[in-house]
DNA sequence: AATTCGCGCAACCGCAATGAA
DNA sequence: GTTCATTGCGGTTGCGCGAAT
């Protein structure tokens, strides 16, 4: 919700009472709340919470000032859509951790723990109901692998031949070259041979950029196919790359305009998958 | 034009972990 | 060692908006 339309909220919130008598408020934060909440903060720093609640003059509890500023306020806080390069982040680390949304956040800077949750909720798991799977299932994390994450591979290519950075470029055409998408046509062949390394997120070696790095993969042939982690530290490296510069330039000029999560399974995908279940793949 | 419905997201809630007194 | 306050986390709720009917 942008800011603009957190202030457009009719309800001005709830409030219960303080033991001295005066209200404390709850739902919406105002335009007056954030900026009591900023120029404290920015006096006197953030932390002890409910003190600072009370001494910056919010009638708020320090859990919920402590929300605010964390999903909100914090000047580092990455508004917008998450990139495609920040999705396949979500869904290795996902695959990876769980719901530790707290821990994956980490590893996307700017971006904060509710953030992803909402994203795995509102745009992961409605592809799991489309599919009629557990998002948690086997079945599931199998499709996000065959088809989401090519697709979200493809379209790191195409914003950055947009941008025609050197940098990036090369960097996508060599996580492309390898990952080899199933055709409409014939996924059914690749997918159900498992001698068929075409069906299979191929193991990407050599020298690899970070971005590189980031998305090298092993074979499906295990469970869960292996992706290195990325660290903090090459995270930020990664930042200062053309690769991610274009990522947000992209993301700036409405780059899910057109909606991804929900064009992401066409009507031939869905038969396939579907046709996958029933011969029990 | 009015109503319904589903989605996205900010905010709240409960619980566990941590640390100070 | 115990109690209490604070912090952090994950799950859930509720509301505005826009699309569909």
């Amino acid at each position: 919700m942008s800011c603009n339309r957190s202030r457009m909220l009719k309800n001005i919130g709830s409030s219960n009472s303080y033991e001295d008598g005066s209200e404390l408020r709850r739902g919406p934060w105002t335009l007056e709340e954030d900026n009591l909440l900023i120029e404290y903060i920015n006096c006197h720093g953030e932390g002890r919470w409910n003190s600072l609640a009370k001494c910056a003059g919010l009638n708020r509890t320090g859990k919920s000032c402590r929300l605010r500023w964390l999903n909100y306020l914090k000047p580092d806080i990455k508004r917008g859509n998450l990139t495609p390069h920040e999705q396949l982040l979500i869904l290795e680390l996902h695959s990876k951790w769980g719901n530790r949304w707290s821990k994956i956040a980490q590893h996307l800077p700017g971006r904060t723990d509710n953030e992803i949750k909402n994203y795995w909720r509102t745009r992961v798991q409605k592809q799991a109901r489309q599919l009629k799977v557990d998002s948690n299932s086997k079945k599931f994390l199998e499709a996000i692998r065959t088809y989401w994450m090519p697709r979200l591979l493809e379209k790191m290519e195409q914003n950055s031949s947009v941008t025609s950075s050197p940098c990036s470029s090369s960097i996508s055409t060599l996580e492309t070259q390898k990952f080899t998408v199933p055709s409409p046509e014939k996924p059914l062949e690749n997918n159900s041979d498992s001698n068929n390394s075409s069906a299979k997120i191929p193991e990407i070696s050599g020298d690899l950029t970070p971005a590189g790095k980031i998305f090298s993969a092993k074979s499906l042939e295990d469970d869960y196919y292996h992706v290195d982690i990325p660290t903090y530290d090459n995270m930020q490296e990664l930042e200062s790359q053309d690769i991610s510069i274009s990522d947000r330039q992209v993301a700036e000029v409405d780059w899910f305009g057109e909606d991804l999560g929900s064009t992401f399974w066409n009507t031939d995908e869905l038969w396939h998958f579907r046709k996958l279940e029933e011969i029990g793949v």
